[in-house]
DNA sequence: CGCGACGTTGAGTTCGGTCAATCAGCGTGG
DNA sequence: CCACGCTGATTGACCGAACTCAACGTCGCG
C-alpha cells in the first residue's frame, strides 16, 4: 500500500555521497524493484541467525543493528537513517549475524537480492559502490569500539551525539541547533554499553555544563565546539575519502 | 629479497574458506604482483590517515589494527593473522582510518590495488570474494564491540581467546591444547579496553580457575568448554554462512 | 483515573583504575 | 663474566567511575 509513495531516492543520495556514479547507473539504482512496509517501534524485523532473499533500505525512522549476551543484555552496534542500506552486506551474507530493531517506526524498504546482483553485475561502479558502503560502515563501527573501549561515559555520549549530528546534516558550527534523534535513555545505554541510570546523569551533566540537552526525542547542541571537544570527535571517518568525482572504477579501463 | 620465499597461497585460502572460486579465478589471485617485506615488532607500517596504493596481506606474524584517542590511549580494533589482508578495504576507501602496527617480526605482501582491481574487474566472483571478505570482517569487529561493550574483564579476556583459538585453528574440543599468541598484557589491555594491571589479575584469575595459561606468547587452554562458557563465545560469526560450495556469483546467470 | 513506560535521584557497593614497588628475563657493553 | 638498563609481569593499597537497588516523579494514553 506504500508502494507509491517511497522510493529508492533516499538510498541513492547516500550512495553518491560515498561513490561517483553514471546517470545510467543512478537510473539502475531507481529502477530497483523495491516493496515498502511500515513496521512499529520495537519490532526486530531482521532476526539472527536468519536468511534473507533481499536487503532493507530504511526510508524513515530509525533502525538500530544490536546482538545480544547470553543473559540478555543488548549491544547496539550501528544507527541506521534514512538512506541507508541497514543490511547490504547481506547480499553476500545472507545469515544474518546481528539483528535490526526499529526504535521508531519506522518505513524500510526491501530490495531483492537477486536485484542488487543484478544490478551490480551489470554496472560494475555499482559493484563498487555497494562494496564501498559496507567499508564505510565498518569505519564507522570500528569508531564505535574505539568509543566504547577507551571514553568515559561523557566522552561516549558526547561523541554519540557529535556522530548523530553530522549524519543528520543537523550542524551549525556558528550557533546552537536542535535535531530529532528518537531514542529512549535505556537505548542509549545499550549503544554505550552503561546502564540507563548511568545515561541520566551523564545527560543532566552534559546540560549542566551546556554542551547539549536531550528531552523529548530532540537534541539541543548548545556548544558544539565544546561538546566535539568533550567527544574527541571528528568528522573524518563517516565520509569516503576520495570525493565522489575522483572515484576510481573497479573496472579498469581496457589498455 | 623475499619475493620468491613468500607467495599468495595463505590469502588464497583464506578467501576459499569464505567464498567459492573457480580453478581459473584462483590461479589470477595466486599470480597477482607481490612485493614482501619483513616489518620489526611495534612498527606502525600504516599510519593513519596515509593514502596508499597497495593493500598489505600478512604472511607471518601478527599484525593488530588500532585508532587512539586524543590523550593516546590505543584502541586495537582487529587482529590480522597469517592469511589474511589487513586492509583490502583500501581498494575502495585507500585513505587510512586505523593504523596498521605489527605485534612481531611480521612478513607482508604488498599488492597494488591497481592489480586487486584488474583481477576483480576480469573476475567478479573475486569482486565477491573481496566484498565479503570485507564484510565478514565487519562481523568479527562486530562481535568486538560487544565484547568491549557489555562483558566484564573475565568474559572479554575469555573470549578473545577463544576467537584466537579458534581463528588459528588450533581448538581440540576434547582435550588441552595450546597455540602461540604473541601479545604482551599491555597490547591484550589495548584490545579489551582494560589496563595491564588488571589483565594480569584477569590471567591470574583464568589461570587459578584452570581454564587457560598465557605465558611466554603462548596460551594453554585447560578446559575449552569452561572457556567457552566463560566467554559466551560462539563460533559462528568467524565464517561465511554459506558452504563456498554454494556461494552465488555476482554476475547473474545471462537469461 | 489508573496504568505503564520513561526519566530522575539518592545511598551503598563493586569492578576496574591508579600509583607504586618488586621481580624476572634478556640483550649490551665494560 | 657480570653489571646495567630496559621491557614486561606481578602484587598490594587505595581510589573513583559506573553499577545496583530502590524510591519517586512525570507524562501519555486507554
Amino acid at each position: 500500500m506504500f508502494q507509491r509513495q517511497f522510493n529508492l531516492h533516499p538510498f541513492l543520495e547516500r550512495l553518491t555521497s560515498r561513490s561517483r556514479l553514471s546517470e545510467g547507473e543512478k537510473q539502475a539504482i531507481l529502477d530497483l524493484p523495491a516493496h515498502a512496509s511500515q513496521v512499529a517501534p520495537n519490532i526486530d524485523f531482521v532476526r539472527l541467525d536468519h536468511t534473507t532473499d533481499h536487503a532493507c533500505i530504511v526510508v524513515q525512522g530509525l533502525v538500530g543493528r544490536f546482538e545480544q549476551t547470553f543473559d540478555g543484555n543488548r549491544q547496539i552496534t550501528a544507527l541506521h537513517l534514512p538512506g541507508d542500506a541497514a543490511d547490504l552486506h547481506s547480499v553476500v551474507q545472507p545469515k544474518a549475524r546481528s539483528a535490526l530493531h526499529t526504535l521508531t517506526t519506522t518505513t524500510i524498504l526491501r530490495v531483492p537480492h537477486a536485484a542488487l546482483r543484478s544490478v551490480a553485475a551489470n554496472h560494475p561502479a555499482v559493484a563498487e559502490a555497494f562494496w564501498r558502503d559496507c567499508v564505510i560502515d565498518a569505519a564507522i563501527l570500528s569508531q564505535w569500539v574505539v568509543n566504547v573501549g577507551r571514553r568515559d561515559a561523557r566522552g561516549r555520549v558526547a561523541h554519540l551525539v557529535c556522530e548523530m549530528a553530522v549524519r543528520y546534516k543537523a550542524v551549525r558550527p556558528e550557533q546552537e541547533f536542535f535535531f530529532d534523534f528518537p531514542v529512549t535513555q535505556a537505548q542509549i545505554g545499550d549503544m554505550m554499553g552503561l546502564t540507563p541510570v548511568h545515561i541520566n546523569r551523564v545527560l543532566k551533566a552534559l546540560r549542566e555544563e551546556e554542551l547539549l540537552t536531550l528531552s523529548k526525542s530532540r537534541v539541543h547542541v548548545m556548544n558544539w565546539t565544546g561538546l566535539k571537544y568533550a567527544g574527541e570527535f571528528t568528522a573524518e571517518y563517516l565520509q569516503a575519502d576520495t570525493g565522489p568525482e575522483e572515484s576510481l572504477r573497479l573496472v579498469a579501463p581496457h589498455r
